[in-house]
DNA sequence: TTTT
DNA sequence: TTTT
């Protein structure tokens, strides 16, 4: 269980690198200025390092930039690596897996886009009865 | 957007049913207990109604019964279906997406399933740069 | 642990009602349409019945009417009751937590209001050391 | 809008400090290890830091240490300071609202704790209507 | 610098 | 009984 759900404007717009090989894809990174509740103190705001792979990243590359509001779901990811001095730096990024334009801009939209699979079928009955037939108590 | 998060336990054993026709997959049924944080007042719980579709349906089926404490991940979905009497009935169900064993029982585990797409890379550098060297400051 | 998040537009005017008595508080009662991601089979949404207690019914109440669109964070309640045919009803609702606003309408906004605590310290050295002074390494 | 929801172990004891002054709290950083989802790629997990403040702090100063298992709740703070050798250094850590025991050990337990206020009413009738009577329709 |  |  690792879920991150955040609201907030690109403070920045998404920086993106495709990775070599046969199963390239796009990495996009931007970061994400997220209000904090008690907005008495200072207007201040969380800027909370984002990135995106493949159909996201994309998606980022396409239609995200610096001020776009989205909703964004995903988790949070660690890693290290050492820098020119020989230390070790550890890091901390948002994986977007969701990104949801949170104003309907209709124009610059495109919809939305992200890795999840294809929604499971969402009927009332659950596809237990057959269509045009609701007359039974479904099994609850 | 549209997220649950719950932990609770099967207050009943999984119903499942197998779809008809050529994409034919398992629908499986069961009630989640989930407490309630003011437990003061007479140690309450909600009764969450809940569905898994495909792979996940199949999970539910072989490794969850009444009592298993898991934390379940998906989404609200509403339905409505017309009852012998001919009243307009409307649900509510929680669609699981992912159900992950809370308690580690080594025993009966069998690991976690889900409908989730396989996983992005997970590495530091975010594959920006070769295995092995991560010598550079990656662009932030 | 049960926590629910919807973005969403306001189905219908909030419903608001006072509890009587010496804790007397608003309740306002209004439906969530959320859409649903596959988006391809017939525009649907799922329409989510909410209920709003204390502040957050009166942010309701005094802010919120049919189609605004919010990001609302919650939990599942369930309950029941017996109707005049003597049948047991099980009812689902979300308790709004938290309601935000997602498009800055700047005018008609208000700002947002929850039954959250007041924030703790977001400083970046979380107190540890006294303000104007961060030469030193906070302990990790 | 800035949610996270974390399953995992603590990799060490929390640390806590007292803040100084008149509204002094508790402060208790630990690092919390989240496996993967992935785990075919060599059992990896994520080190989040996290950190608790007041009762929450408290909380886990008293039940939690090295290998407790939680699902907690909170929101990403980041923030930065300025390092000895006069670099800025940015931080990323999340903030525990809420800690639960994940795995009921009865024994140590002693419940859970947040900073939470006090729950709304979760009568299945929301008090719309006296106690004992439940044979209305509530408004829908 | 990490947990089972 | 539903929103854009």
């Amino acid at each position: 269980m690792n879920k991150v759900i955040l609201m907030g404007r690109l403070a920045r717009d998404p920086e993106v690198r495709y990775t070599q090989g046969e199963q390239a894809m796009a990495v996009a990174r931007y970061t994400l200025a997220v209000d904090r509740r008690g907005k008495n103190q200072e207007n201040s705001a969380d800027f909370i390092q984002c990135v995106a792979f493949g159909k996201a990243g994309e998606f980022a590359e396409r239609y995200l930039h610096k001020g776009t509001k989205i909703v964004l779901t995903g988790r949070i990811q660690t890693g290290s690596y050492t820098n020119k001095e020989g230390q070790r730096i550890y890091t901390t990024d948002v994986v977007a897996e969701d990104q949801e334009f949170a104003e309907s801009k209709n124009a610059e939209s495109g919809g939305t886009y992200s890795n999840q699979p294809a929604p499971a079928p969402q009927s009332g009955n659950d596809g237990f009865m057959p269509a045009g037939d609701d007359s039974e108590l479904p099994f609850v």
